[in-house]
DNA sequence: GCCGTTTTCGGCCCGACTGTTTTCAGTCG
């Protein structure tokens, strides 16, 4: 159902690039692209909004807007989509693409020379007639030739997992550059989003351009894009292809502010802009000013302040409803890294893992856990060594043998047992019974009945977590077919808990998909399926997603002291 | 196209940069 949302929001889209390459006025552009935003965000399906008559009561959704989503509904099309999408053809939207040319030019080359798409794009500049054009001239052209270069070479979005190591190993650099201050990651990557576009580092001293040299000069540079006095932009190589990473230098009482707004989102920012537009103030990357006079700036709970706000945090800065909750005062406390108490997602040496029990143990206490789940595969995961019931009930000895040493940690009995094919669990009951906790993962025949195989493993009473819902990985599988809707709603009905899998190409469940969670009350068990010493650190990764979400502390059983933990289980 | 306890019409976020201009338009983040 979720769908209709995401094919009527496509649609708005659509009509939004059509409308700009028609030359209308950008208010109406944006007007569709924020509907289609609301429409990609909504944990409810539409149909239930209109059939509630509420759907006209969400800021952005007005008469016109409610009207075409109805008729879609009914009839399964949009008018004035089809209208608009007459004079605009398929490939011409396209050209929006490609950076550096927009609504205005590709209308002007459409209507004086008949330009449908890039092969006639790249006609009209070879045999210059686009450069004759009315505003156009020699270095226009050579900047869209650029563009197309640009798109044709595109670099995906990186993973947020990537973006991080790239940056801190950047920031890391920069503290060697003369008179460097404050420096901080900015963008979608301090907003956590799962995959990233391109790095953004924001930093404070006194000598703006010394410091750029000295960024530009990074020892794995390939290029320099741009080095100017306050900004830099390099292509770095590294292990996972060229990225780019870009550096602006502010000044030390402008730091809160440029941070804030160089943060994003762009629809947080607009709708902050408005606020102090409202109150006859102005905000910029600069401060805030009333008038000529500089208000605030130095630091970004300066600049919220202003506003009566606390400082968002900058997960929930995506302008779904935190900046009015904030000013009502009721923005939720979302949870933290120090609230996690324990991973309930880990692979050890027994199945394909690389750690033995003990050093799991460490790890444990060195990320100040109290209690780790070992969780391997069962034995159905041949590929991965999944253990039979012998081996399980081996581990299970090994693990209270150790647990027996320990004071102040402890490892959890647990499986991530394969949901076979007729939705039953991979071991025996009479084994399943011995573990702390049960993981049900889908690992074969994606597209084999799989909710009706989820909701049988959530209806087991032996079963206490399904692993990664959705089986999508990031880098490119779409996941299961799963309806992923009547999973959280049994999860919900049978009290079971929802894995987010913290692993950087999973992140499952995601943003979405938790906020559903959420709000249907199901608790989230966050695990990192960590096979290795290094991907304990990917909790964090968890933890943004999460915190995208809005989770609570409530929300996430990995927050509970272990003996809590175990009783709510057994319950 | 959306929106309104200063408005149902006339606004709608801000500034940098670039290139084309002779006072500004387009694009971007």
């Amino acid at each position: 159902m979720e769908n209709r949302n995401k094919e009527i929001a496509s649609l708005f889209y659509r009509i939004a690039d059509a409308l700009e390459i028609k030359g209308e006025t950008g208010f109406k552009v944006v007007a569709y692209q924020r509907a289609a935003r609301i429409l990609e965000d909504l944990t409810q399906d539409v149909a239930e909004l209109v059939a509630s008559g509420k759907l006209a009561d969400i800021p952005g959704i007005g008469k016109g807007m409610a009207e075409k989503i109805e008729e879609y509904l009914k009839t399964g099309r949009i008018k004035r989509y089809e209208e608009v999408m007459r004079d605009v053809p398929e490939s011409l939207l396209q050209l929006l693409e490609i950076p550096g040319l927009g609504g205005r030019t590709i209308h002007l080359m459409n209507k004086e020379l008949k330009v449908k798409n890039l092969d006639d794009l790249k006609r009209v500049i070879k045999d210059g007639s686009l450069e004759k054009l009315y505003g156009m001239g020699k270095k226009k052209v050579e900047n869209i030739k650029k563009g197309i270069e640009l798109t044709e070479q595109a670099h995906e979005r990186m993973s947020i997992c990537d973006a991080l190591i790239i940056a801190e190993e950047v920031m890391d650099y920069l503290k060697e550059a003369p008179g460097i201050n404050h420096i901080s990651p900015a963008g979608s990557l301090r907003r956590m989003k799962e995959t990233v576009g391109d790095i953004d580092i924001l930093a404070t001293g006194k000598d703006g351009p010394a410091i750029i040299k000295h960024f530009v000069k990074h020892p794995r540079t390939i290029n320099i894009l741009a080095e100017g006095d306050t900004k830099g932009s390099i292509l770095i190589e590294t292990e996972m292809g060229e990225r780019q990473v870009d550096l602006r230098i502010v000044e030390e009482d402008a730091y809160g502010a440029a941070l804030q707004y160089f943060t994003g989102s762009k629809a947080h920012n607009i709708k902050l802009r408005g606020l102090a537009k409202d109150r006859g103030l102005k905000i910029s990357e600069y401060g805030v000013f009333k008038g000529e006079k500089k208000i605030a700036g130095r630091t970004e709970e300066e600049v919220y302040k202003v506003f009566g706000l606390p400082v968002i945090p900058p997960e929930m800065r995506e302008d779904r409803g935190e900046i009015e909750l904030a000013l009502e005062g009721k923005l939720p406390e979302i949870i933290e890294l120090k609230d996690i108490r324990g991973d309930l997602h880990v692979h050890s040496n027994w199945s394909d893992g690389v750690l033995t029990l003990e050093e799991i143990v460490e790890h444990g206490k060195k990320m100040g856990y109290s209690y780790i789940a070992v969780c391997d595969h069962s034995q159905s995961a041949k590929y991965a060594h999944g253990l039979t019931p012998e081996r399980l009930a081996e581990q299970i000895k090994e693990i209270d043998k150790i647990n027996a040493r320990l004071k102040g940690f402890r490892l959890l009995k647990g499986t991530e047992a394969d949901i076979l094919a007729d939705g039953s669990i991979d071991f025996p009951e009479s084994l399943l019974r011995k573990l702390d906790l049960v993981v049900a993962s889908i690992h074969s025949g994606f597209k084999k009945n799989v909710t009706e195989r989820i909701i049988s493993a959530i209806k087991n009473p032996l079963v206490q977590v399904i692993g990664h819902p959705t089986g999508r990985l990031i880098s490119g599988r779409e996941g299961y077919e799963v309806d992923i809707d009547k999973v959280i709603a049994a999860a919900a009905q049978y009290g079971k808990f929802l894995e987010l899998n913290a692993y950087y190409d999973r992140l499952d469940l995601d943003e979405h998909n938790l906020k559903k969670a959420r709000e249907k009350g199901v608790p989230i068990a966050i695990g990192t399926d960590t096979h290795y010493a290094h991907g304990f650190a990917m909790m964090r990764f968890g933890l943004g997603i999460a915190r995208r979400a809005w989770l609570t502390r409530k929300d996430v059983i990995n927050t509970l002291t272990v003996d809590r933990l175990l009783k709510i289980i057994r319950k």
